[in-house]
DNA sequence: AATGAATGAGGTTTCATTCAT
DNA sequence: TATGAATGAAACCTCATTCAT
């Protein structure tokens, strides 16, 4: 497979840069902040040299940008996807939609972007607003049809939707911020899938009509 | 005109002015992040110019670590104290505890040191230690037994401790982040009161031996 | 009134700064050119580092926009005063009025200024623009009105009185051209007072209602 | 698909290219300045992509000295024609002179030549000697040629020959300048021919040996 | 012969820090 | 003690030039 020539100074790669460079930019923005991220950083772990990242972006803040809008929102709408074919339990189709946020998002590198934002609301207040309609309150509209349900047929106890979907989901956002902030820093980093498991039976039973004193097996 | 005596071009406060840049500084790093503030913003601030910053404090760096170590231990010292002097049911005491959280932290402008260490730890990872072991897991092992104590007596069921302390304060740290970043932004901003009682009263039912079934009032 | 102590190593001039730093942005935008001027080589004439001149100019371009707008206009106000003061034959009028121009442009440094001009017009049509009108239009109005009462009083042959203007100053600005692009190569520079004699001399002869015949001595 | 004869990606043209780069290159340089231009843009305007001007010239600065070195002198060798093959009298030389600069130069795009010189002669001393030696004083000799015999023989008055004939040619001069600078940004642009007509007539009378009174009908 | 992706030197601009006043 | 003008390192960004295709 190693070519006898010796290897090229570089290689046009144009249709996998976009998303290399993206991939290079979330990993730097996440872990330094937008401001304190060199941009040569990003092009050195996309492989690339300074230069070439203003080929496909045409700035920092383009980068910054298109990471945000391009890359949460199709998992959102594979949330999406699950609440209109499921029928049964709301409490089922709840736990299909946290758990399908865990897999696709908290798991993911993707998680970084929350912490992102969280980060740069302050700075970048216009696309933190496209980030809260269009991803965090989105998401809240759709779990809160469900919290409404459940509620509506007595799967769950009469609360007021709209904090309770936020504090159901407070554990798991805790974990995606906790990855990218001080979990690096943990003598024994926090085992990802246990905590799920606690929380989400946690999060239940906050909300259940009766104690289901369920374990966390 | 020169009046020996009347209006200094600048009065002495070298008593108040720490306290007053340390504030300052608190604000705006906290809405800018550390990198993206200017240190003339922080002067402004606190009423002084750019060059008395440094008469106090040996430079930015420095400006964030005496805000970080000077804040929040107090307000942790209080909450230890409480338990040291309580005695009756562990639901009573985690509720006074949290309760002292929230008021002395989440609701005043300390708030921001967690949004703060949450977007710095990649870029201070010493200081973002120090704030995880004399602050965060510091409160965590206090929590964590009053929890263990409650598993104990039969008040709660039966948990991971750790994991269950982490994910009972969770809805209150989100609050807390969310302060600093969305909350400017939401049309109608989330009342914080309302909010804790009833992540207050859904993080209880998580953790009861039994449905409590209580409603927020 | 050298000191004994040694030189600080630099100077507070606030008040002089800004002139300073537009007399060094004038000769090296001349000399180079817009684009090929370095700002650094800028404040290195102006006796000053780099970041100074952000401390009154907001940037490139602004720094050539003041020098534009604050240089030229006063000089062609003197011109203006000339005229409204002047009685007597159109011909000396004209001349008074080329010499104020020949000895506060031509012969100062403001000179460079039409050539700079001249050069970015197709980088900085607005700014062109603005000299266009604020300056050059208003002098040939003003000289054009003085063209017109010398054909109506029979100082002057009947000529199209906005081209003559025109043709009447070509030669006196293609010296100021001259000076800051040639002149600097040829071996025998030229002499600017000699050419100025000649010009004016076959300039009147060239709208003279008869021939004049003066010669230069 | 893909056919070995029908529409090729690209077409050779060594034949043409070289010309049509250089076409470009001035129409960009003159309306940009040299270091303002972009070579994409000098590629773009000759239909190429940018590096096919590396092909046919080492670089920028190639391309613009190739410029200033083929265009003018074949004009001036025109003019010097015209004089060799002259017998009459020295003003009706004079105006063929002027006229074929005019029709060769001044309403052809080469006009942009001495523009471009006028404006990069501080950063090209070298090619800006070049094209004083070799295109301006070798014009002003040959004209100055003809001035002398004119006064010699009692045509034209006494003076300065040197001076006079810089003088002499500034009004074209001056709306070679014009035409590449302010005149795009006229409400009515300068009508050339018309100019020219009694610029032609001034700078004669400005020479005459007696009044002549020609209108420019 | 031609393309255009990739490079990297070199410029502008920002801002923490210093220091003359 | 306080100021804010001045500094200069470090970042972003541009674009002439190179080179894989």
């Amino acid at each position: 497979m190693q070519d006898v020539e010796a290897s090229p100074r570089w290689q046009r790669r144009a249709e996998e840069r976009p998303q290399e460079l993206l991939d290079a930019a979330l990993a730097v923005f996440v872990e330094r902040g937008f401001a304190a991220a060199r941009l040569e950083e990003v092009a050195k772990r996309a492989g690339v040299s300074k230069g070439t990242v203003y080929l496909y972006f045409s700035g920092k803040e383009e980068l910054l940008k298109a990471l945000v809008q391009s890359a949460i929102v199709p998992q959102l709408e594979n949330v999406e996807a699950l609440a209109r074919e499921h029928s049964g339990a709301s409490r089922e189709l709840l736990i299909k939609m946290v758990d399908a946020m865990w897999r696709g998002i908290a798991l993911s590198p993707l998680s970084g972007i929350p912490k992102l934002m969280l980060s740069e609301a302050g700075n970048f207040p216009e696309l933190a607003r496209f980030f809260l309609e269009a991803v965090i309150q989105r998401h809240w509209a759709l779990m809160r049809q469900v919290m409404e349900e459940g509620m509506a047929n007595g799967e769950f106890r009469r609360l007021p939707a709209d904090l309770a979907v936020r504090i159901f989901v407070a554990p798991m956002m805790m974990a995606v911020f906790w990855k990218h902030s001080f979990m690096p820093l943990e003598e024994t980093p926090l085992d990802m899938e246990r905590y799920f498991a606690v929380a989400l039976d946690m999060s239940l039973a906050g909300i259940a009509a009766q104690a289901t004193n369920s374990t966390t097996d």
